[in-house]
DNA sequence: CACGTACGTGGATACGTTTTCAAGCATCTC
DNA sequence: GAGATGCTTGAAAACGTATCCACGTACGTG
């Protein structure tokens, strides 16, 4: 195992020096003859600049962090593979790391990323706006995706939270979602990259009105705030409180929450589920409660997700672009040449499957 | 936003020199008063030693690499969980990369990694033995999870290459499974963690035949040849190859070939599928066909995942454990203080649901 | 021919850390 | 009391790169 030849060494097989060799491969100025010379000896000593000497000398690492809740989550994966594309094709490396939902542990990955020296990273918030706050003091680039971290004073109680929230919001068009979005964002002066969750839930919600459902209830997860508020918002004024319920993020809490729900409320006639291990959950917890979908309960699930077409019936999905979503947010961080990049919005598409019927 | 303090800042700030902040914050001697003052100095200036002085210090990254084929895949996720668990443990990054199964991308991704001087990673290979060569001589521990890599002058025909193997392995008992891993990962030196596909295609082969299933088919993958191999030594000797049929790695293609399958062979009453995107297109394209799971034709899938209990009727499965798997291969990584790590094999377990019935 | 300009070039420096080395000092031993 | 021994300490070198700056050389212009 041979050292690996570094600048010096192709400066010096090419009789020039090392400024001109680092000069000529990051496209300065070179006579042409000179610039020949160096290319090939460095092809022939396969030079490969060393990472850590450029980014010590700049004082900052390429690439970016991501930081998820869970990569078992399919649509977590989605995303995490459109950063992986974007970053690929600038040729930068990302760094990964799993929060599990909880806002200490994304706390410590921060602040390995910080030690790191990445100064850019994508991240899908579980702490609020003060685990974010010293990040960004740091200096660091941040775009959220999929989520905003909940404000600084939140209340724990995520219907409580809603609620204050709601009357924010509500009214407003929806065409005003991204506004709202990037306001909230704008508290901790971060750009973002999230679904239009408020036209998702609403389009979801009318539908299912549509179909004659009067009792809709709400399945959410950690991180959901802006849903449930659109929930709330699309049902309308008098919201039954025991309708909307939380897991708290494990496949485990979800269940818990789903089979709660499906007991203590059997009127219900139909029930949207804030994500995808959510509305596994909520599939889960039908069967074992021996209610038909969608006979007895109706379905509508966010995220779609290859394995929502495999259930009988297949689910009735609100699909928000994953693999979009982490694509844009990776060339938001990468073409941010300085200039603090604008937010963006992604349209969701309710796709119409089996898992809703008429009520019963 | 302020510059970060070095450990010169800290050595001015307590009035010692430099190396002795070093010591005390590697864990080297020092007075105890000393320790206790640059501690508090330290601590007061929110000092965080940068990553990169001391990466190109010792010449090399901390942290480990890490190369999936496809996030999306349920799998390579619960993999890469584990990873990510056990790296978090020990306070190390992981910086991440999606080869979509793509040798070429995989070539590019680990030049990438060189170029980090991350000398230490884990891979679920694409490339054949030819294309991880140059990483092993450039000094890099690797570490193979899930596969191992082709042997190099292997066959462009994923059949003709598991016959080559299958003459090599047939007859093994399968304890012996382990050391012939073990062997192919030798040639090129490299440890691996693996499960122990033979013993888990042969249960379920077995439990198929004890069934009654005699025409059984294997629905496989790029990167499968073990479990091919394992399929064709627990069928026996006579293996029909129009029941051996392969997706390149995309959903579609996966979709493809198991709708081929069903099309082409319709007396078939069971298949294999060699992975959870082969098990879902085999669950898709059996609908389509308006086959009856396990009525028409009986399935048994590689991997288990969540949604596998979701399709009805649930899915049986050969369940490898896809979180231990990753974990105990960063383990390995890590815990490799110079002495090249001795590869693991994870058993399998037959899951038995409902897809598996009596042959019509 | 002299002068100014433009450009190609290489030496030197800095980035933040770890590690080696020798020096300083106190304690212990014969 | 002199030498040996042990511990703590700081100066300095190195890791590989990018960039500043000054030096030449060539060229164009007066």
């Amino acid at each position: 195992m041979e050292r690996r030849a570094t600048i010096k060494d192709v400066a010096e097989a090419a009789g020039v020096g090392v400024a001109t060799v680092s000069r000529v491969l990051s496209g300065g100025s070179a006579s042409p003859q000179t610039r020949e010379r160096v290319l090939a000896v460095a092809a022939q000593l396969d030079y490969r600049p060393s990472a850590l000497g450029r980014n010590l000398r700049q004082r900052r690492t390429g690439g970016m962090g991501l930081l998820v809740p869970d990569l078992t989550d399919t649509f977590y994966g989605q995303l995490a593979e459109g950063v992986l594309a974007c970053a690929r094709s600038a040729g930068e490396p990302v760094v990964l790391g799993s929060t599990g939902g909880d806002p200490e542990q994304e706390a410590d990955l921060i602040g390995m990323l910080l030690e790191q020296s990445v100064d850019r990273m994508i991240a899908v918030p579980s702490g609020d706006a003060e685990t974010w706050s010293p990040a960004i003091r740091a200096g660091m680039t941040v775009v959220f995706a999929d989520r905003l971290p909940a404000p600084p004073g939140a209340a724990e109680d995520p219907a409580g939270a809603a609620v204050k929230d709601l009357m924010l919001l509500d009214g407003l068009p929806s065409a005003a979602a991204s506004a709202a979005a990037a306001a909230q964002a704008r508290r901790l002066d971060v750009p973002s990259v999230v679904a239009d969750d408020r036209a998702g839930i609403r389009t979801a919600v009318r539908y299912l009105r549509g179909l004659g459902h009067k009792r809709i209830a709400f399945l959410g997860g950690p991180g959901q705030d802006r849903r449930v508020t659109a929930f709330r918002e699309a049902v309308g004024a008098p919201v039954d409180e025991e309708l909307v319920v939380f897991g708290t993020g494990s496949r485990d809490s979800a269940y818990a929450a789903a089979s709660g729900l499906f007991q203590s409320r059997p009127d219900l006639s139909a029930v949207v589920a804030g994500g995808n291990v959510l509305g596994e959950a909520a599939v889960l917890a039908a069967r074992e409660l021996d209610l038909r979908v969608p006979k007895d309960v109706s379905l509508v699930m966010y995220d779609d997700v290859p394995w929502a077409e495999l259930c009988s019936p297949p689910l009735t999905v609100i699909a928000q672009p994953g693999r979009d979503m982490g694509y844009r947010a990776a060339e938001l961080i990468l073409r941010s040449g300085g200039r603090r990049p604008r937010s963006v919005v992604l349209p969701t598409e309710l796709i119409i499957r089996g898992s809703c019927g008429p009520r019963r």
